[in-house]
DNA sequence: ACAAAAAGTCAACACTTGTTGACAAAAAAG
DNA sequence: CTTTTTTGTCAACAAGTGTTGACTTTTTGT
């Protein structure tokens, strides 16, 4: 492994922590470089500035697969990584959490909107099949992303004390709740 | 009216209008000023700086008193105000939006969290008064919450096509699982 | 060992940010 | 009318932003 692709990993790295948890601008270059241990003109050298480098955050982690598939195992899978104790490591790499504060960013919102449309609604829409597909979508996802958002920005302490598995079976319930609306 | 009162006005509602949206710190002083067609020297003249700014537009409007009736009128209140179709202009007096971007926000996120916990989060827990009162009040804050996220910032089609009280109706109806969770 | 390419360092750039102080214009008080 | 107070205007500031180009150091290839 050459120098360069070391420290191209200790950029992403350390992008992905900032970028993830405080939003694209809130986070300056010098404040990812600083934490990597790395010269600031690097950024522009190797990804062509910073949004290239929070483009790489992207692509090196993008399940999105796991959201294509079937409701009940999306519900249980992302339950899952919402189920253990407050964990501000875990968070850094919790897609909810990276997809809420880049949504409210100026620049990147446009962005993370249209990847969440594609990337989860639609897809989701489509497996669900019903008439009313579309609102129930929208309502599992409002449910998954709002205890995310409760969690992680909100710091409310009802969501971090109990069992991860009572957590988790609520998420589900709440989850399925959304998804038979109407049915 | 004196003439500083009006430009006063001019400058909080401008204010508002743009940090309830965008977020404290993606809205600078000048985007303020300009879309009130006042000098950006005001600001910190009448208001002390920016963040004095900010604090006037919480002053003005904050229905945290209604968020400490009964669950089940907050649910209804809470619900009817997410009802409607997309309004921007609506959007842009809603105190869900207004917390979801500024808690993101660096600088206000804490004055944001702890604003929540106490004006809402502790009333509703104490309201409900169960064993599990915390996580109730929590998964009841992270559905609503969650809505407004999916409307406002996400802009999901889902939550916007079917009828108001069709969309009422729902959020209702999970507002009440997240309360009767365990119960 | 020598040359070529890659990686890293440093200073500076143009720009935006919030804020300040000096000054001019207008309104209020005498 | 004159004085005093308020209100608004303008230019500039110090700090922070992303980015660039020239330079040195290190690694690679022959």
């Amino acid at each position: 492994m050459s120098k360069s692709s070391s420290t191209r990993e200790k950029l992403v790295e350390a992008a992905r922590a900032l970028f993830w948890t405080r939003g694209y601008s809130n986070v300056s270059v010098r404040d990812i470089t600083g934490s990597a241990g790395v010269d600031a003109a690097l950024v522009s050298r190797y990804f062509g500035g910073k949004q290239g480098l929070f483009e790489a955050t992207l692509a090196e982690i993008a399940p999105w697969e796991a959201l294509a598939a079937e409701p009940d195992d999306l519900l249980a899978k992302a339950a899952a990584s919402f189920a253990h104790p407050f964990d501000p490591e875990a968070d850094a790499t919790n897609v909810f959490t990276m997809l809420v504060v880049n949504v409210i960013d100026p620049e990147m919102g446009r962005m993370i909107r249209d990847l969440v449309q594609t990337k989860m609604a639609d897809p989701l829409t489509e497996r669900i099949g019903s008439a009313d597909a579309r609102e129930r979508a929208a309502l599992l996802l409002a449910v998954l992303f709002g205890v995310a958002l409760m969690r992680k920005n909100f710091q409310l302490g009802g969501l971090a004390d109990k069992s991860p598995e009572q957590l988790q079976a609520d998420i589900i319930r709440l989850g399925r709740v959304a998804l038979e609306i109407n049915s």
